[in-house]
DNA sequence: GATCAAAATTTAATCGATAAATTTTTTTGA
DNA sequence: TCAAAAAAATTTATCGATTAAATTTTGATC
């Protein structure tokens, strides 16, 4: 998900948005330029253009001369983010399986093992931090869409899922075992290339992982 | 498509993003802070606030080290918005087709009726720029979708509309009269609350919409 | 005349300072 | 005691300057 960058401030972008994802920065927080300035080693007007690309981003709430805050998420957005994951996700993965190549299912078995395997250690009792099971969570879900052929889908898809992600990571609480169970499903479909079966799966996985997240709230 | 704004940054960043929308900055420009910073009198750090906006929302290339251009448009970025379009469009109509209320009826009878009327004015050969009527036909699609009840739906759709739409008013050759005539069966179709046909009238609108801006290019 | 390296120039990234606005606190008058 | 107004403090928005990186030009060498 996150990527090396050479400029302070496509590091300390990359920082923060992290930081708001997992909740290290809650909804709602008051990020003054001042604090964040010392938390983060950089200047005001750095900060600012992060800030500024996190608010296009969706990620940060810039009212007019006051500054800026962490967004806060409310269920009611939560299911709209869901709604739009289905739209996006089912569409891309129809896509995939009708153009994905070798290439494609290679990446795909790449990222099912791993996330296979984490949950295998989990299961074990091993102590995994939730950030790295929901890494190999996104790159799973990317790995299905991949081969949609369309840059700004995964670009739009990966803005969605981010955001929706940062909600269950905050409420820290998630299905791993079931989820698991549905994604093992979606992956025997898709390799199979049965395009009904696999978006069925995937839309009744994303549908159950909306309702498990609303009903822990 | 545009809105008041107070400060210096959020006024200049509406006035750059129109002024690439529409040509007035061509794509594949390199956007030099200097000279920007002159053209639309303000300083670097607020200019290099608002080009990082930019570039969050896609209008905007941003190369490590290297400043900022305009972003290009491939006949394959066309194509990709077009689809973007058809599956976020579609699925808004619908949803507004079963829950739109008379506030939403309303709303969409005024937008359409503004549409006709510039149309009229452009049939008996009155000049009008063609960022109005574009204006006019984004306000007519945002009306249909409106209802849908998902804000986040509609912060995407508004997104990918005007990066497509951007791409029409630099070829400065857009169908209008055909357009108008089925985007009249739409809200036909939209106000007799008969979904299928609205959807598929919608999509037609939009694929034709493509086909017409790939050939004249 | 072409190629590479070094110097000069241009351009971008980062910083700290000032001006403008907001928020908080204090004061004043009913 | 409370509310409104004024003053102080905090915070944001904007600016110009400095530093660092990339690009272009120059000049030496083959």
């Amino acid at each position: 998900m996150t990527s090396a960058a050479t400029t302070v401030g496509s590091s300390v972008y990359l920082k923060i948005k992290s930081d708001i994802i997992t909740g290290a920065l809650q909804p709602g927080k008051k990020l003054k330029l001042d604090t964040l300035k010392v938390q983060y080693s950089v200047s005001v007007s750095t900060l600012r253009e992060i800030l500024n690309r996190l608010a296009s981003d969706g990620f940060v709430e810039a009212p007019e001369q006051r500054g800026f805050l962490v967004r806060t998420m409310s269920n009611e957005d939560l299911i709209e983010l869901s709604n739009l994951r289905v739209l996006l996700e089912c569409a891309a993965l129809k896509a995939s399986l009708a153009f994905g190549d070798e290439e494609w299912e290679g990446n795909l078995v790449s990222a099912h093992h791993k996330l296979t395997m984490i949950g295998k250690k989990i299961m074990d009792g091993e102590v995994v931090p939730p950030e790295r099971l929901l890494n190999y969570d996104w790159e799973f879900h990317l790995a299905l869409a991949r081969a949609c052929n369309s840059r700004h889908m995964i670009s739009v898809f990966q803005n969605i899922y981010e955001k929706y992600i940062g909600y269950q990571l905050v409420l820290r609480n998630y299905r791993w075992a079931k989820a698991l169970e549905e994604q093992q499903l979606i992956f025997e479909a898709a390799l199979a290339r049965d395009s009904e079966a696999a978006v069925d799966l995937l839309k009744s996985h994303l549908r159950k992982s909306l309702s498990f997240s609303l009903a822990a709230n």
